[in-house]
DNA sequence: TTGCTCCTCACGTCACGTGAGGTGGC
DNA sequence: TTGCTCCTCACGTCACGTGAGGTGGC
């Protein structure tokens, strides 16, 4: 008969013993012969083919219901060329993945060695639901004057809103319009959250102050900042910086830097005070996964 | 109180609610208040900052038993700079093995595009062992000869092992001692596999025969054949080719390629035959991880 | 009799997702 | 009273690895 024990065969094919047991399980290999009293499971040498067609197609990434069909059935060429295709995409996904992990890694590890006070940003990437919201928008001067006219551009909102009666618990946020990081004139809008979208609405009365729908985004880097007021423009300087070491790129639209009060009660833009604060930075999501990644491949460190 | 309900925290963090439930059990992020009678989760907004670092850190590609003490030992620099790099190794690694399955898939699709009749080679890596031989070589001159002349050699050493009275029934291989693939002069060796290795032995009697330990072997492409013999080359080239396919490099050593016969009680080299083989081609096993994976990445096709 | 090889459950893995079945607050 | 949100188990996932406890053959 000249069939061999598990172990045996085991050894022949580098495979584990409980692998084999786990395939005849399966009914991905069945034992040629099992003695009925003992339940010796005993193999013929000719089933290192099958078994070596099952760790081919597994080491292709195919799970082993996939694996299953393939060996039995004779599945046709061009099903098999779709499965390839699927497995090939799906493989290059991942690896993109990975390589964006394996930045997003690397950039960690630099800051913490660069830096004599390291900084540990906490970035994660979300998406953006659409808003609607009630802003007010103007151009100041300088830093030391966003507290003074941020607070009375939220004034003018609240009472136009308390005035029609109209719900103004929504979120405080802050938009900054700019395209740079830039220290003066700053384009910057001080916005309400409605909590639903208006069915009528009363005109607004002036200049500054419109009412819209800001866009969903795709995908946006995303921080939580707590603390004084007056520093958060430094976690939004990293943030950017964190965006741009992580080889992702900003759009060319909708791409204003956003503030979100996340205190409650919280009346915002004292700089002195405490605050909790989410800062969104809209992004890119990459339809242009492959080149950017042979992009960050080429300019790895060595 | 200002305190969520899980749901719009959830919504808020977007993340889902089952992962904030899986959170709190596993103390990694606690609601700030439980209603003792409903079990209602509750939780401030500033948990979002905790959470996000969760988050982040599980991005990375750390396990969540390891984010445990990175968020609440307040693990030392240094030792966050090791498990970063660690992180980095793995990712490396990772890549680089996804970016060989995925060479191996577009092998096995151009494979099935390319050829009329697609032709299925089940390769399988493996390592080899250590192997106690005695082997008989010589040089053939053509494709023709080989038949009679193995089986003369392989006579020769069955006769000295049965006149000193020595196993003989360890496997029967070849190995075909070529830098290339020729056509001509084949440099061949037949040899008995011992089945232990050897304490004492008599001298071997003349020139071509000798009693030696075959190297174990880091890595081997092997693939099993089944048919007749006299198409065993063609299975060996296809094996050469997909080696080079797939980016693996020969060894410039000990590059032998080898058949083991594992039909037992059967005549090796009767080229009319059927039979059953494994082709086994030493291949380097990569220390030149990274390069190799650049140079993959490079030549792919756009 | 002692090793050795083999057997069959049963459980663990990792980070949740998915019901089933039920309750509290507007 | 009806939805809605929330709750707690319990089970599934994927391809095995790892015991525990036991048996057959030399």
């Amino acid at each position: 008969m000249d069939l061999l024990q598990i172990g045996t065969f085991s050894k022949l094919a580098q495979v584990s013993v409980s692998t084999l047991r786990f395939y005849d399980a399966q009914g991905l290999l069945k034992p040629e012969y099992i003695d009925p009293m003992t339940g010796y499971r005993y193999y013929r040498i000719n089933q290192l083919a099958r078994l070596n067609r099952i760790l081919a197609l597994k080491d292709l990434g195919f799970a082993l219901d996939r694996v299953q069909p393939l060996i039995d059935d004779e599945i046709g060429v061009d099903q098999l060329a779709e499965m390839l295709t699927a497995q090939e995409q799906d493989l290059e996904k991942q690896i993109f993945a990975d390589q964006q992990r394996l930045d997003r890694v690397r950039s960690r590890l630099h800051q913490l060695q660069s830096q004599s006070q390291p900084t540990f940003l906490d970035v994660v990437l979300k998406q953006g639901a659409e808003l609607w919201i009630v802003g007010n928008r103007m151009i100041v001067p300088t830093a030391h004057d966003i507290d003074f006219f941020s607070r009375h551009m939220f004034g003018e909102i609240e009472q136009w809103l308390y005035k029609h009666k109209l719900d103004a618990s929504g979120a405080r946020m802050t938009l900054y319009h700019t395209d740079d990081y830039i220290e003066r004139d700053y384009d910057m809008e001080v916005a309400i959250v409605l909590p639903y979208p208006p069915a009528v609405m009363p005109p607004l009365p002036h200049g500054g102050m419109r009412l819209e729908a800001l866009p969903a985004l795709p995908l946006m880097a995303t921080t939580v900042y707590e603390g004084v007021l007056r520093d958060v423009n430094k976690v939004a300087y990293d943030l950017l910086q964190w965006v741009v070491h992580n080889g992702y790129t900003l759009p060319q639209k909708n791409m204003a830097l956003r503030e979100i009060f996340l205190n409650d009660r919280y009346t915002p833009h004292r700089m002195d005070a405490l605050g909790l604060v989410e800062l969104q930075l809209p992004i890119n999501s990459n339809a242009h996964s492959l080149v950017s990644h042979f992009e960050s491949v080429d300019s790895l460190p060595t």
